[in-house]
DNA sequence: GACTAGTACTTGACTACTCAAGTATACTGC
DNA sequence: GCAGTATACTTGAGTAGTCAAGTACTAGTC
C-alpha cells in the first residue's frame, strides 16, 4: 500500500471523527453539520440566493440530495424557496431572516469547537493542511 | 468564521469528492470504500482476526454500524464469524481466503486512483498532510 | 454464590444520502 | 415553428449508516 492510499484511509477516519464531533455541537442549534454548510453557502453568496444545483455541488451532494435536504429547511423557514421568471426550470433558495440568525448563533458555535479540534497544530500547519486541501480539491 | 472552521468545510468537502472516486473504484471488485477499510484492517491485524468492536471504531463507525456491515459480508463470504470461547459476548471476524484476495485485488486499483487524486501534491506535500491528519486524529 | 455493573453485540426505527427514471422547461438548427 | 437535445428538478427504491433499547454474557463485591 502506497502512502496516497494510506491516506486516503487516514483521511477517511479523521472525516468520521470531525463530522461527529460538529454534528454534535450543530446539534444545540436544532441542524446538522450538512444544513449548516448550506446556510454557509447562501450566506457567502450575492443576495443569499442560489440555484438548487449549484447549491448542491458547493457542498457535495447530489441534486437528489439537496431535494432532500431542503425540504425540512423550507418547513422550519430556514430557507425560502423563489422561482426565476426567466427560467421556469429553476426553483432558487434564498435564506431567510431566521436562516440567517441560526446560521450566525451556529458560526460562533463551529468557531470555538473547530478551533478546539484543531489545537494539535500550529497556525502555520492548519495553514498548509488547508492550501493542500484546497489543492486536492481542485 | 476563523481558518480551522474554514478548514471544516474545505475537509469535509475534499471527503465527499475522495469517497465518490473510491467507491466508484473500489465497485470494480464488488466492494465499497468502506468495505475495503474493513479487509484492511482485518490483514494487518494478528492471526488476520479482530473483535467486531474493535474493527468498528478502527474505521469509524458505530457498534450497530459494524453489524450491518459485516451481514453481507459473511453471506458472500470475505469474512468468517468465529467465538471467543474465553468470552462469550465476543464474537470475531476473520479475513477468509477470499476475503484475502479481493483485498489483494482492491488494493492495486486503489493505490492508482489515490496517486493520481493526490498527483498535485509533492512527496513531501503529501507527507506532511499525512503527518497532520494523524496529529489531528490523537 | 447472588447482586450489581459493565461489555459485546443485535435489532427497530430513523436519517441522509445514492442512482435511475420521469417531468417540465429551455435552447438549437433547420 | 417543430424536433431533438440538454438542463433543472423530483420521486421511488435502495444503501449505509445513526441512536436507543434489549439480550446475553462476564467480572467484581460482599
Amino acid at each position: 500500500m502506497n502512502p496516497s492510499a494510506e491516506f486516503m484511509l487516514s483521511h477517511s477516519l479523521l472525516h468520521a471523527k470531525l463530522l461527529k464531533r460538529m454534528d454534535n455541537n450543530m446539534s444545540l442549534h436544532g441542524i446538522s453539520f450538512t444544513e449548516y454548510t448550506i446556510l454557509h453557502q447562501l450566506h457567502s453568496s450575492t443576495a443569499n440566493t442560489m440555484r438548487r444545483i449549484d447549491l448542491a455541488e458547493s457542498i457535495g451532494i447530489s441534486a437528489s440530495g439537496i431535494t432532500r435536504m431542503l425540504a425540512p429547511m423550507e418547513k422550519i423557514g430556514l430557507v425560502e424557496k423563489e422561482s426565476n421568471p426567466r427560467d421556469a426550470r429553476e426553483s432558487l433558495v434564498r435564506l431567510s431572516t431566521s436562516g440567517h440568525q441560526i446560521y450566525d448563533d451556529a458560526s460562533s458555535t463551529l468557531d470555538l469547537i473547530s478551533s478546539s479540534l484543531t489545537d494539535s497544530l500550529t497556525e502555520i500547519q492548519l495553514a498548509k493542511m488547508m492550501k493542500y486541501t484546497l489543492k486536492l480539491l481542485q
